[in-house]
DNA sequence: AGCAGGTAGTCAAGCAGCTTGACCATCTAT
DNA sequence: ATAGATGGTCAAGCTGCTTGACTACCTGCT
């Protein structure tokens, strides 16, 4: 494949990125979550799964534990997320997304199925299938890296 | 569509997308084009056709003025950009890539190429071709919104 | 021609989110 | 039992961005 393919290739990939990114945010605004930023529904999406360390979490957003720990004041201020005891290690603190972190997360896969929506009318649903499989075949499992 | 499919789609985007840059950012580095940032290379993909002003340039990367002049400020001084008086408007100043800013885009190009090998060794050149025509198809000319 | 309003760019100050460094509490391996 | 590793927080500092204010220049209307 020539370089001038893998840039095209790269620019738009980037660029889908992009505007994904803003469509969900604006559209978990729109849903009554404000205040929220994107890394935090990267976040969320460490916590759900049933809960998470400090730690963990920034390992996952590819930052500092003292980052990922002032994040998680910032949500468990605003209600979405609470600090538990950890079952096995009275070091660590889990972090388990509260009643309203669930609906904040439910609210942003509304969102993103919106999002994707003019996708679908524009290729049909099932090159939006082929189109997803395709990507998680080659998504790595590594830390999310929201800062370029 | 299920929403849990979108959000599945819209995770892996990400996930390649932040891999993805960080991949040419690094390949880019390891060509010997260092203290640039990926929202250098945004820059560079809007000035390399003939140039831009300074605001062509904030709207494209979706910041302030402000914001994209210290940026062309810092591209400058590495010697990749110079600003010359624009050819219309007394007001403007045209940024234009140097030859070394030539050199860099063209690292980025070698870099990106690299960085999605891997895909091609993995789906096969005509599968990655086809992912990238469906994402040219749905990818925003917008502003390349780096910051989430 | 001349003036009013809009646009390009810069200077300055402030802020948000991240980093590095230091520290304590607790776990784990020897 | 003890030494080192690990989870978490506090504090200070930096960087890239924002808002606000200003000058120089362009454009359209009278």
């Amino acid at each position: 494949m020539q370089n001038s393919e893998a840039m095209a290739l790269s620019a738009a990939l980037l660029a889908v990125a992009g505007e994904l990114t803003q469509r969900i945010h604006d559209g978990v605004e729109a849903r009554g979550f404000e205040g929220l930023r994107p890394a935090h529904g990267f976040a969320f999406t460490r916590l759900a799964p049933g809960g998470a360390t400090v730690t963990e979490l920034a390992v996952h957003l590819g930052v500092t534990k003292q980052a990922a720990s002032q994040l998680v004041d910032e949500i468990v201020r605003k209600g979405y997320a609470e600090r538990r005891p950890h079952p096995h290690d009275a070091r660590a603190r889990l972090v388990v997304l509260t009643e309203q972190g669930w609906a904040c997360t439910r609210a942003a896969e509304e969102a993103a199925a919106e999002a994707v929506r003019p996708w679908v009318e524009l290729l049909g649903e099932r090159e939006v299938r082929a189109l997803r499989d395709r990507l998680m075949r080659i998504a790595p499992s590594g830390p999310i890296k929201p800062n370029w």
